[in-house]
Formats: C-alpha cells, sequence, structure tokens
DNA sequence: GCAAAATGTCAAG
DNA sequence: TTGACCTTTTGCA
C-alpha cells in the first residue's frame, strides 16, 4: 500500500478524524502500551508527512513517528469494530484507527525528527519542494535512474510502483545512468512525479493510465488495468503491444518496456 | 489451506 | 547482495 501518497492522505484523514478533540490511545497487541498511555488523553495538534514518513504530534510536543514499511496498514475502522491481537495501535476519534505491521511506531525528540527530515530529498507532495534539488541529486550520479528513484535522500515518497510507471511515461530506460538524463528529463520526472502523487492522494490509490489509454475515468479502473507496466512481466504494452520486461534493481523487480523506453 | 509475495528499510556478510 | 523484520493478501492446489 505505502508509497508517499498514502502517507500524505492518512496524514489528512488523521487530523480531519481525530483533530477535534481529546484522543483515546491503547495498543491491542501490548507492544507500544508504553507509548500509547503516553499519548492518552491527549490532542492531536498537528499531523505531517515527509516522502513515506508521518509524524502525529499531540499536546506537550510528544512526537509519535510512524513508518508502514512494506506491510504496515493504518485503518480506519467503526468505534464498535473490535481490534485484533496485531493491532499495535489504536487511536480513537470520531472513527477507530488500527495501525499494523509498521516497521516503525515510536515517540521521538524533536532532534530525531530533525534528523529525520533532514536525510530526505524533496518531496512532490510537499510545499516548497523544488526541482532543483531533485536534479542536483543525481549530478555526476552513475548509478541506473531507476535505482536512485527508489533513493528516499534523492527524492522521498516514490516507491516501486511509481518508479516503473514514471519511467515507463517518460520513455526512459531503467537503466539510464542517472548523470546522462537531460534538463528537460529531470524537470518532466519532478513534474510528472508532483501531478501523479497528488492525483494518488485524492483518489487514495495508484492511477497512472490515461483516460485515452483507458477509456473511462481512474476511479471505475479495475486494479489490473489502472498501471503500464508494474506486474506486467511477459503481457503486451498498453502503447504499443511489445512484451513487458522486468529485471531487478537495487533489489526490487522493475518492469518496463524495451520498445517505449530507450536507453 | 498453505506458501509466497507485497507500494520498504536497515544491518550484516 | 541477502536476510530480517512484521502482517495481510494473493495465488495455487
Amino acid at each position: 500500500m505505502p508509497e508517499g501518497h498514502t502517507i500524505h492522505r492518512l496524514s489528512k484523514d488523521l487530523l480531519s478524524d481525530l483533530g477535534a478533540g481529546v484522543v483515546k490511545a491503547t495498543s491491542p497487541q501490548g507492544r507500544f502500551a508504553h507509548g500509547a498511555a503516553l499519548i492518552n488523553k491527549k490532542t492531536l495538534v498537528t499531523s505531517e508527512a515527509w516522502g513515506k514518513h508521518l509524524f502525529l504530534t499531540f499536546s506537550r510536543e510528544t512526537i509519535l513517528h510512524i513508518h508502514l514499511g512494506l506491510i504496515g496498514k493504518f485503518r480506519p475502522q467503526a468505534l464498535e469494530h473490535e481490534p485484533s491481537d496485531t493491532v499495535r495501535l489504536r487511536l480513537e476519534g470520531s472513527r477507530a484507527w488500527h495501525l499494523t505491521g509498521p516497521q516503525k511506531c515510536a515517540l521521538i525528540p524533536k532532534e530525531e525528527f530533525l534528523r529525520v527530515i533532514d536525510d530526505l530529498g524533496p518531496d512532490p507532495l510537499r510545499r516548497g519542494s523544488k526541482w532543483e534539488d531533485f536534479a542536483s541529486g543525481l549530478t555526476n550520479r552513475k548509478t541506473p535512474i531507476a535505482i536512485s528513484l527508489l533513493d528516499q535522500s534523492i527524492i522521498a515518497g516514490v516507491g516501486n510502483v511509481y518508479r516503473a510507471e514514471f519511467l515507463f511515461l517518460l520513455g526512459i530506460h531503467p537503466q539510464r545512468p542517472s548523470c546522462d538524463l537531460t534538463k528537460t528529463e529531470l524537470k518532466d520526472l519532478w513534474k510528472l512525479s508532483v501531478s501523479q502523487l497528488r492525483q494518488g492522494v485524492r483518489l487514495n490509490r495508484i492511477v497512472t493510465v490515461s483516460q485515452e489509454d483507458s477509456g473511462t475515468t481512474p476511479g471505475r479502473l479495475k486494479p489490473k488495468d489502472a498501471l503500464y507496466v508494474y506486474k506486467r512481466e511477459g503481457r503486451p504494452c498498453r502503447r504499443c503491444g511489445s512484451s513487458i520486461r522486468v529485471t531487478k534493481l537495487a533489489g526490487r523487480s522493475c518492469w518496463w518496456c524495451d520498445r517505449c523506453q530507450r536507453r
């Protein structure tokens, strides 16, 4: 589930749901019992997303740092919905929110918050992020562009789905050395990140296929029709019909179309 | 019904 | 580059 769009959407939804009053916090799993007790009966003051990191600030400057990792989920439930014993944290406002399988769920001091965001590259979903910072992170980098796009210190919030889809949409081969991209390509890559991630927040899912290619609106698309290349190895490219290929880059599968994406 | 994979990251070899 | 982490979902019998 979680690339940057998921976390930014969560950040908004949590604030509108829990921001009104005092929050009740528990840890049905028990593993975060101490932290939950410290948050309990406090007010949610701010909710911020930086790339794939979520920071909830409660009264008295208590900062809760959450990172979902690969398998974590943070989902709204009806108040009467009983939490399973895998729920690390349950927050209760106008709805209940159940956090399961997070990579990180901890109360942190302000210095650590600053350190975490300092290590991140520009986040296309944050105001004030500049494409020049993205571009300067890639100068002199011979690493394949598909590897750079997963590097959170280069661009924060892009994950394995978006990297493959962005490169397809711009006709860029995943193995192209990062430093070989033209200024125009870099600018386009940044602009595409901004528009795609924003759409991801709006729809609360990743849909990259255009209306012309799909013949319908994004909201009505079936999951398997929403993407151009991700997890489509061996299937025909939606643009040219040639077989989608897959390779390992940065330890993760990366899909591309050899005809649409030139080296 | 069970194994494998999953939109992620870090530490160890 | 590989394994570990943590849980749910998917794919295959």
